[in-house]
DNA sequence: GCTTGACCTTCCCATCGTGGCAGCGCCTAC
DNA sequence: GTAGGCGCTGCCACGATGGGAAGGTCAAGC
């Protein structure tokens, strides 16, 4: 059985059918051969890539940078150096926000170890989360009018705990 | 100057524009009085309590949770015993989430210092991205039909970076 | 041969928080 | 009275993934 159905790649490689569906469509795949009735086919290569796929999206690689790295993977003249040139910056934005979520956390800590959790009111973590952490609160309500950051933002949180059926 | 425009508002608060008008929408923020062109109006109370959203959005809760700690924060007879819970909780969200990474980081690291990184072609990297990290690939095309492990997708990794300006 | 049920197809919608843009109205300083 | 800086609404985009509907196909069992 060299050649099978989009299910049977799909638990050969550990990705979803909608997932082999969506990569083809963002061109990360190529366009799967089909049978008369339109049903896609594939073989052992094809798997391949698809774990391979799989493990870089594992350790946390965009779809985007796994379309570099598949170029590289399938290029057997390149230099190894620019796949680690890869990896290393990857690792480097793990690392950020590895810190971003410590920082957080860090924060969040000295808060609730103030904080009694009894049935009384008082609480310092709201009072915290009234007044700021003390700095990086420049926008006071005079100089004000172009304090343009954008909060970073971190909805990355919510996201692959919940979602993770 | 007891009240402003939404302008004035989000520079005094560190909110964006976009954003209140975002919160509004998604019944964070009770509707803003209108003048009588349509303009939103504010006072100091909601400029504080922006800056309570700012500052929980900062240790990365997300909008339905923050949308109970305001319920808390304003509610003087709860028990700080509710505020804490939450507050561990989401600790715990964020410890999971650095463990993830921290995972993944290693993960790489090793591939990494595995690599040459000169200019041949041979490459441990893209190696171990084929051939998967030796476990957890209880995926083999024997078995299979229903093994639905939904990938853990972390997603979030693409997000904040980039997305802050 | 026919039915059943598992599988396949495409297409659309939702997530989550945010930014961007378009097309319009308003308001103020000149 | 007009320019340009605000404000308004509404829509689209992101990233990767899941869900579901509506329909076609195939193989096994009768």
């Amino acid at each position: 059985m060299t050649t099978m159905n989009i299910g049977r790649a799909a638990s050969a490689s550990g990705v979803t059918p909608k997932m082999i569906r969506h990569y083809e469509s963002v061109r990360l795949l190529e366009r799967a051969p089909r049978s008369d009735a339109g049903y896609r086919h594939y073989g052992e290569r094809e798997v391949h890539t698809l774990r391979f796929i799989r493990h870089a999206r594992h350790l946390g690689f965009s779809i985007e940078q796994i379309r570099s790295l598949l170029d590289l993977w399938r290029d057997h003249e390149r230099p190894s150096r620019e796949v680690k040139a890869m990896a290393m910056s990857h690792i480097a934005a793990l690392e950020a926000k590895e810190t971003e979520l410590r920082t957080m956390r860090i924060a969040l800590d000295r808060l609730i170890h103030a904080c009694h959790g009894d049935d009384r009111p008082q609480c310092p973590i709201l009072d915290g989360l009234t007044e700021g952490h003390a700095d990086a609160d420049n926008a006071s309500s005079e100089s004000a009018t172009r304090s343009r950051h954008p909060l970073p933002s971190p909805r990355w949180l919510h996201e692959a705990g919940g979602t993770a059926s």
